[in-house]
DNA sequence: TTTTCAAACCTTTTT
DNA sequence: GGTTTGAAAA
């Protein structure tokens, strides 16, 4: 099990007893000293498997290290708690709901239903959202509750007559999760810690049963998450955290990187292990991200090398123009293809989530299969979030939140008038809007709910969404409507019904909580499905703690990356930095930096110079390719090899996929085509003219 | 109550 | 550039 490990990755596995900081640079094997660490405590130090906690901040991240840890212990494997600190948080609230006064059947917000919420306390209150931005006062508030304070203490602080606002708002907002039963993202782990300082005997039990606890991404925790580890490691303190302060990009939600700087001081005993050998990346990759990183100025010196060899030297293109850039991306990956390089090898990052369409655009225009990793695109669809507001209001009857969205979806003819005379009625009453219901149409629909109530326990989650389908009109609604477009709805539909299908295939029969709790945690529906031999598409943020062969990052230029935003504030330029390291860093072989020459931005033609963090680079490492004038003439050529601009589509009309089969085309717009396949196939995006498809 | 159309707004990053 | 929001008409 250690065999293979290095001195510091051994001391790191085999210090057991007492705080433990281990300084973990980017590709050092730090998943690798977690996952052995824990095998370590269960198979030759005899520790019980269900003593052990260990934590991450992705998903993704948990369900690795489960995989791993399962692969070196087996089945015990599955008695240790490996979860994301949310998730933790949710176990610990479901098994204590009545002592923080909430009932079993609490719903979980997401970030749009507290904005929802937010915006209506805003009308109620009588306030103007042009003066008061929604947003703004969301993040506020979100701020405030993950730096743990209440609405109390934040009033103390309040400087302006917007702070004044936000702490009404935050007031209201607080008693309204309350009496919906419901919590936020932030609550998921505020109340686990309200509990344990109301309840020290409470507390006492978590601490005897977690008696060693591993924290990954330790520079990414903020207040909340670290109080809550600090709590809980009091008894033993065999608390190993793991960590890398140049990778910390998550102080906008609250980060604190000082939490690892100060990690030493919080534990007076502790030991730090510093890993610094990297076995990912050649040292060109490496070069280049320490000559990056070195500009910021609050970190601790660390410098990764390697054994690796140089490698290729890092590309910087620039290209004339986006679309260009995109498309110099799928040359390269072309490329690659041909001399055997695997799709799943390769992956393109970006700075924000909507520089994925040109990139994308030029994917499908050649023909590369991708799959793009967290835009919330699917469970953002109106007629999933309609489905899941359904089903949460069945579950929980009090989340007024989802009432509000469904009682008159499909319309029903209850409006406004109605909803004031509930409101006023709940409100007086001390009661939720359901229970507020006593007559007229909107009774039907109380009945309707507390008909699907009764089949909760009585059937399978698939055939409770079939039923919730069939007898709300949902689908109805749609069918009647006889166009593409419901029918491209329809088909999204029959999508979560292979999500529900796969959930219960999956963890055998499942519950209607266990399955809202699941999805209120994972953002994206990727996680479901495994699409695998692809390009990969995503944020620079989610690639955090992956790694691939081949690196592209797009947009390489002032105001893009770094972001505009950080332009005023030192402390958010070393935080785009620290991003950029974290991007470098994820490339196993080559690396290429890409930008624009000019951008289209906000519909705004935009000529931005060249992304400061190139310029940090030595040219030592770097190889610069500028012939932009040539591509243009290049990429013309391609342009006109695959695509045929010259067909005119009209919705309706019956085409022929050389792969897919006879579909019919629900939309148009400038550039794609979108396609209903019969299914299992369904919509899919398709370029204009391209070689693939002929009309029929 | 529902539909429609023009104006406003927007773009960080995520559990 | 693209979507969401608001006011006015149906």
């Amino acid at each position: 099990m250690i065999e293979g490990l290095n001195k510091e990755q051994l001391e790191a596995v085999t210090t057991t007893e007492g705080p433990l900081l281990v300084i973990a640079g980017a590709g050092s094997g730090k998943t690798r000293v977690l996952t052995t660490r824990i095998a370590y405590l269960v198979s030759e130090l005899g520790i019980d498997p269900s003593n052990i906690l260990a934590i991450t901040f992705t998903n993704k991240a948990a369900k690795e290290m489960q995989e791993r840890v399962i692969s070196l212990l087996g089945s015990s494997a599955y008695k240790i708690q490996i979860s994301t600190f949310h998730s933790f948080g949710v176990s610990i609230i479901r098994d204590n709901y009545s002592l923080l006064g909430y009932k079993k059947n609490f719903t979980i917000l997401d970030s749009d239903d507290s904005l929802l919420t937010i915006k209506r306390i805003l009308k109620d209150l009588g306030y103007d959202p042009k003066q008061y931005n929604p947003k703004a006062v969301r993040n506020r508030i979100s701020s405030a509750k993950n730096a743990m304070q209440s609405p109390d203490a934040l009033s103390r602080f309040n400087a302006c007559d917007f702070d004044e606002k936000v702490v009404e708002v935050y007031r209201v907002y607080q008693d309204k999760l309350v009496s919906n039963n419901s919590l936020d993202f932030d609550d998921l782990l505020l109340k686990p810690i309200e509990l344990f300082k109301q309840n020290p005997d409470v507390l006492a039990e978590y601490q005897e049963r977690f008696k060693y606890i591993l924290i990954d991404e330790y520079q990414d925790t903020n207040e909340v998450q670290y109080r809550l580890t600090k709590m809980l490691s009091q008894k033993h303190k065999n608390i190993c955290v793991v960590g890398d302060e140049s990778q910390s990009i998550y102080a906008f939600r609250g980060a604190n990187y000082r939490n690892i700087l100060n990690f030493e001081k919080d534990y007076k005993k502790a030991k730090i292990i510093l890993l610094e050998q990297n076995y990912r990346s050649t040292g060109n990759i490496l070069n280049a991200a320490n000559d990056v990183i070195k500009n910021n100025k609050q970190r601790k010196d660390k410098k990764l090398w390697t054994k690796n060899g140089i490698g290729d030297k890092i590309i910087y293109h620039k290209a004339l123009n986006e679309k260009d850039e995109a498309l110099y991306v799928t040359r390269e990956i072309n490329k690659l293809l041909g001399d055997g390089a695997n799709l799943d090898d390769i992956v393109i990052l970006y700075r924000a989530n909507a520089q994925s369409r040109n990139v994308e655009e030029a994917l499908l225009k050649e023909s590369i299969p991708y799959k793009v990793i967290g835009s919330f695109y699917f469970y953002n669809r109106k007629e999933i979030k309609d489905l899941l507001a359904y089903l949460k209001l069945i579950y929980n009857s009090d989340d007024d939140i989802s009432l509000l969205r469904v009682i008159n979806s499909p319309k029903r003819g209850i409006g406004v008038k109605t909803i004031e005379s509930l409101t006023s009625k709940s409100n007086n009453g001390h009661i939720s809007l359901f229970e507020a219901i006593e007559d007229g149409k909107e009774k039907q629909f109380k009945d309707l709910i507390l008909k699907l109530k009764t089949l909760v326990d009585n059937c399978s989650l698939t055939e409770l969404v079939e039923a919730v389908l069939n007898e709300t009109g949902l689908k109805k609604e749609l069918q009647d409507e006889q166009s593409l477009e419901a029918e491209a709805r329809l088909e999204n539909l029959e999508e979560f019904k292979s999500i529900t299908k796969n959930f219960e295939e999956r963890n055998g029969i499942v519950s209607l909580s266990e399955f809202l709790e699941e999805i209120s945690l994972v953002s994206d529906v990727e996680e479901h499905k495994d699409e695998t031999n692809v390009v990969t598409l995503m944020t620079m943020h989610s690639a955090k703690g992956l790694e691939f062969k081949y690196v592209f990052v797009v947009g390489m230029e002032e105001g893009v990356f770094p972001h505009s935003r950080a332009f005023d504030s030192n402390d958010e330029l070393e935080e785009e930095r620290r991003l950029c390291y974290v991007a470098i860093t994820r490339a196993k072989e080559k690396l290429w930096l890409v930008g624009a020459k000019r951008r289209v931005l906000f519909g705004q033609d935009n000529a931005n110079p060249v992304s400061r963090f190139v310029k940090e680079i030595s040219d030592e490492y770097l190889e610069k390719d500028e012939e932009t004038s040539l591509f243009e003439n290049r990429s013309k050529k391609s342009y006109n090899n695959s695509i045929d601009d010259t067909i005119e589509y009209k919705v309706g009309e019956k085409v022929m996929h050389t792969t897919f089969g006879e579909g019919i085309i629900v939309s148009v717009t400038n550039t794609v085509i979108n396609v209903a396949f019969p299914h299992p196939i369904g919509i899919k995006t398709i370029m204009k003219g391209h070689k693939s498809i002929r009309k029929v």
